[in-house]
DNA sequence: TATTTGACCAAGA
DNA sequence: ATCTTGGCCAAAT
């Protein structure tokens, strides 16, 4: 894309990928890595936990690809409850600690 | 410059 | 269903 040409780093990137998912959506790490045309899934993670802002940055939408919530806030407990929690208010199904992803995936075609 | 560190992923000795 | 392993890549150290 043209204007990805502008784009600082990596991580700005994501960052403005993850902006794009609406309420009651989520993607993948892997998603992302593949939206922008790369591997680095793994690196994606790290991105969201330098994640800058929080509040216009909705990490919490982003999931592992095999349904599982994956991490938040670091990888407590406590952070994966919260994540949990903003999913469900937004109206994201979760059942047994898991995710629909045919369901509720954002692509970025 | 080199090594280490992950909020990952897919396959399975 | 869970755990291990090797591979992956950018950022941090």
């Amino acid at each position: 894309m043209l204007g990805e040409r502008f784009m600082k780093n990596f991580d700005e990137r994501v960052w403005n990928l993850i902006r794009k998912i609406p309420k009651g959506k989520i993607t993948t790490y892997k998603e992302i890595a593949k939206a922008l045309n790369t591997k680095a899934y793994r690196a994606v993670g790290q991105a969201l936990k330098r994640n800058p802002n929080p509040i216009s940055t909705p990490c919490h939408r982003v999931v592992c690809s095999d349904g599982k919530l994956g991490g938040y806030g670091g990888r407590s407990k406590k952070g994966v409850d919260k994540k949990s929690k903003l999913l469900r208010k937004e109206g994201v199904e979760i059942k047994k600690g898991k995710i629909n992803l045919e369901k509720f995936m954002r692509r970025f075609d």
